[in-house]
DNA sequence: ATGAAAGCGCTAACAT
DNA sequence: ATGTTAGCGCTTTCAT
């Protein structure tokens, strides 16, 4: 199980110090603390440790300190394209900071979510979980033993930051309403997604404020494939319009709903969500994915410097994005 | 730059070692070599280590044996749909294996590729490089510091997974052959991509053994804007069907070419690569991705345990699947 | 401003 | 089969 390999001879510490001609702690202070140096001594250290190729061993100090510069980053699944945006930012903002990222997919699975997080705490200094599925217990039992931000999840007193859909969702029902619609139907995602109560929550609300009558329909996996098996339970709805859990469901709706001979817009209006994908161009919900992964970056860089009292709880909005695949509904 | 906050305080083989009665040696055992011991020893020991909630440190385990449980995973752009299922398949075989896997995006730039790889180097037993974009001389260097294993890039001595576009590229020609065209235009990705010359080559040399002619036309960045952009000159190449890069490519150009008032396949035929994409339905290539993510983190541990001393060099072959973007050409 | 020395938690000889 | 012990490379008091 543990490899044989040894790992390649790296240039230490003390090789350094003794072709500089000095201590080992000198070597040391001009990595971590140059200031009470003289400029002269940290200049040459500095050279001599290049010439040699030397860097620091990253499990000596972190042995040594107990800390680290690693963080982890957890989603449900990879694949779903409302990820690679955020893992990217994550990893972005995190290099930026002298950090380098542990990547963990759960497989929409709390218990991998859990085994994952343990696996690496020890190799971490936080972790940000995106859209955990995890009980708020089980979270919560986490952030007290590692600093974590959540993203898409709203749990009191654990750092997090959420984009909400209401802003954007509200716009979408007042165009599906302006537009002459009269009954919509929310295509909901994964059951245990904070994202998906959001969003259904959203649209009930702004559908009754505009009057129009509004159904549900639990698609559970949010896939291209589950769009498209769903468009029958859909039509049977008697809606003129659907506004899917994320894109790709909404996608797959498209699909479907094309299979059936129906055309879109003109029969039948989709709206997505997350903005995420190039084709087609689909009415959805555009919201900062990107943003959110930085500012999660930042918040658990400040928590692991300064624990912050606080609660905090970052909320990003989003906005409807008004393209291809909305129009009048065909009979009024 | 260096955070204040202290690694939360964890159970240290001591604790259990007293706890148990025994000898700290006997503990590590207990964990590394349980088989030279009393069944009735590692039962115990691992009794009290559960109830203790001990895990062993990494940062010492590492320090002391020169080795890890860590790899690196460095693609180009983690939000190119072509890499998810990669990463995805890295993460899952490794952590089966009890590896953790480091994240890096390299933005498609060779320096941050090899930035990424030193900053990881001493955390990792080794890296899996996705297309990377950096000279066979600065990988072969890397190579002699720590096991790679390259995915879709072709370096002797390095061991790779290649996925080859070769056969499915034929087929692909093959079908617009025998469909009646009789010029084709394949439409480039980024410059030093291995895919991207492998892919090229594949369709020229399957053009010239149908005898069509066939045309080159390189977009450089594989992305969906850039395919929309490219429409106007692919047209002017006065081929009656192209095949690009990618699917994201495709997507593109399919829209581009939709914008322009032609329909596909009626007007145009359009082949991707990848087989990546929901909608919509490409006729494209198909690779193993996931397939290949598996393996490269199979090399790896191999060469783990034993670097190998052959050439390793695995070939997956792609195939054809035919959709809806192809279809006899217009005029014959 | 720099050196000396202890020790982080663990594993692997080497004893017994 | 288990205990003893040294030491991995580094940071950090404490001395000077």
């Amino acid at each position: 199980m543990v490899p044989k390999r040894p790992a390649i001879k790296r240039v230490t510490i003390q090789q350094v110090a003794e072709a500089a001609g000095v201590n080992r702690s000198t070597v040391s202070r001009v990595f971590n603390n140059p200031d009470i140096l003289l400029e002269e001594t940290v200049r040459n250290v500095r050279e001599v440790a290049r010439k040699l190729g030397y860097s620091p061993n990253a499990a000596a100090r972190a042995l040594r300190t107990g800390r680290n510069s690693n963080i982890a980053l957890v989603v449900p699944d990879l694949t779903n394209p409302f990820m690679p945006p955020i893992a990217l930012a994550v990893q972005k903002e995190a290099a930026a900071r002298g950090y380098s990222v542990f990547i963990g997919n759960a497989d929409e699975n709390p218990n991998q979510e859990m085994d994952l997080l343990k696996r690496l705490s020890d190799q971490v200094g936080g972790a940000v979980l995106v859209s955990p599925r995890s009980d708020s217990e089980q979270i919560h039992a986490l952030a007290s033993d590692m600093p974590l931000v959540l993203i898409n999840r709203d749990i009191k007193e654990v750092p997090r930051v959420l984009i909400d859909s209401g802003q954007g969702m509200a716009q979408a029902v007042r165009h599906l309403a302006q537009l002459g619609h009269r009954r919509v139907t929310y295509v909901g995602g994964p059951e245990n997604s904070w994202s998906n109560s959001q969003r259904c929550a959203a649209v009930t609300h702004a559908a009754h404020e505009h009057g129009i009558s509004m159904s549900t329909l639990p698609a559970g996996t949010a896939s291209f494939v589950r769009g498209v098996e769903i468009v029958p339970a859909l039509l049977s709805c008697g809606a003129t319009a659907c506004i899917a859990f994320d894109d790709v469901l909404a996608q797959g709706i498209c699909y479907g709903l094309v299979e059936n001979e129906l055309e879109i817009p003109e029969d039948y209006s989709v709206i997505g969500c997350d903005d995420i994908l190039g084709y087609p161009m689909l009415t959805t919900v555009s919201g900062p994915a990107a943003k959110a992964g930085q500012i999660a970056v930042d918040l658990l860089m400040s928590s692991l410097n300064t624990p912050s009292e606080e609660d905090v709880r970052i909320v990003l909005e989003t906005e409807f994005v008004s393209r291809d695949t909305v129009g009048p509904p065909k009979y009024r």
